[in-house]
DNA sequence: GCAGATCAGTGAACGCCGTTTACTCTGGCA
DNA sequence: TGCCAGAGTAAACGGCGTTCACTGATCTGC
């Protein structure tokens, strides 16, 4: 592969860039995401705001690319939890899996606001047409690791397909976007429910951590764990 | 009451301050949130930025204020569907309450952002510390349409008491916050349960205005339907 | 070994932003 | 009529993203 020694210029560059989003990082980290300004990441780098339009085309593109290294740290954290409990079964496994990723978004409020909150106007250009780019492929990644477990599970238990809501076409075209990127590994009424569970766990981690359930109690945990209960037993039948 | 005729100076402070709101909503629907700022309003009614201050003590007040009247218009919105049903069934109300929120969603998509996405900073600083003020009784009054309802159904069907996962008082010191605000209206499970339905909504909601489940659904409304009625079928036990 | 291209980085500038300060003007009230 | 609270302004401060012209250093081909 295209291995050749990375010609000292180009091992420096990539030390800047690794240095610049560190520092990003460190300010995402401590002032949330509108701390993260080109000038602030320059002074901390110590050089002037123009000198990362070298490595970056803008702002917008940093914080991109964060995002992107931020979903791959999340879903290896997510695949360690998987396995560190690799001989349970595997709807035992995505409940760990899906109390690593909570663990995660609270222990990281700032980044986990960066990937999963209100889209920051520059992020969603970029993401909202589904364009192929990194930042998908990262998103895809860590889909694909709860995938990989929900297969084992429907591997070992086939589902008995029961009716569903929908007739089968309908159901093709509406998943058309998932179809696309991840192929026919499951029986579509599986994947619909894949998706409410998904969502149910978005939900209750997104209102924790945004804290829009302050209101109404003092800890969550109780909350997600009946939730996930509830879940992952519809996901068993 | 203090109806004493509002002497033609605060008569014009009051018009001032709602030509403000107007202008204030005009750019968040036109931008999102990032494109309200105080030049601007103030470009749109023809002052400068600091006359601003003689209505609001900031930026972060009147993005404060405009939440506050947000929630009202949201519960409007939704007690107008709760009442176009009135002679349904209470939990079928509830679900028809549920589609006029992702209604109200879709249709306003910046507002959605702005009440229930990441947290500004600054909205934070006021709305985490659960302070009475003006943003959360409008929460609390939005609460309340769904609250409402939900007796409705609990008086006809009255809750056979199931086993929860939690003893009693976990769960009162649990709820502590809800209970302080709404008091004891219901059995607590069916407080939790009602919890566990309002993230359900929330997550699919804001995962389809925020476009997170463009990667794998054309229309999020089949699965909005399917997760709605097996949350309400949920309810109804 | 050296000329020329490429690249990293700077400084100044433009137009945004929130906020503060000192100031002017005007409408309402005694 | 005179005064004063309140509405509004202009100028300024510091911070922001981004662009442009420019300087050195470094690598490349001869």
């Amino acid at each position: 592969m295209t291995m050749t020694t990375p010609s000292r210029r180009e091992r420096l560059r990539a030390e800047t860039v690794t240095e610049i989003k560190d520092a990003a990082r460190r300010l995402l980290v401590a002032g949330g995401p509108p701390a993260v300004s080109l000038r602030a990441i320059a002074r901390d780098v110590g050089m002037t705001a123009p000198a990362l339009y070298r490595y970056f085309p803008g702002l917008d593109a940093l914080v991109l690319a964060i995002v992107t290294d931020l979903f791959e740290d999340l879903r290896i954290t997510v695949e360690d939890v998987a396995a560190e409990y690799a001989d349970e079964e595997p709807l035992t496994r995505v409940g760990h899996m899906a109390r690593g990723f909570r663990r995660w978004a609270l222990d990281h409020p700032a980044e986990f606001a960066l990937m999963f909150g209100s889209p920051v106007p520059g992020v969603t250009q970029f993401a909202e047409h589904c364009a192929p780019g990194p930042v998908n492929d990262a998103g895809a990644r860590f889909g694909e690791t709860f995938f990989a477990v929900l297969g084992e599970h429907f591997a070992r238990h086939p589902f008995g397909d029961e009716p569903d809501d929908l007739p089968d076409p309908a159901l093709r075209e509406l998943l058309r976007p998932y179809l696309e990127t991840f192929g026919e590994r499951f029986p579509l009424p599986v994947v619909a429910l894949f998706l409410a569970a998904w969502t149910r766990l978005y939900g209750l981690v997104a209102m924790e951590v945004f804290g829009h359930l302050a209101w109404a109690v003092t800890d969550v945990e109780p909350l997600f764990e009946a939730e996930l209960a509830r879940t992952v037993r519809q996901l068993a039948r």
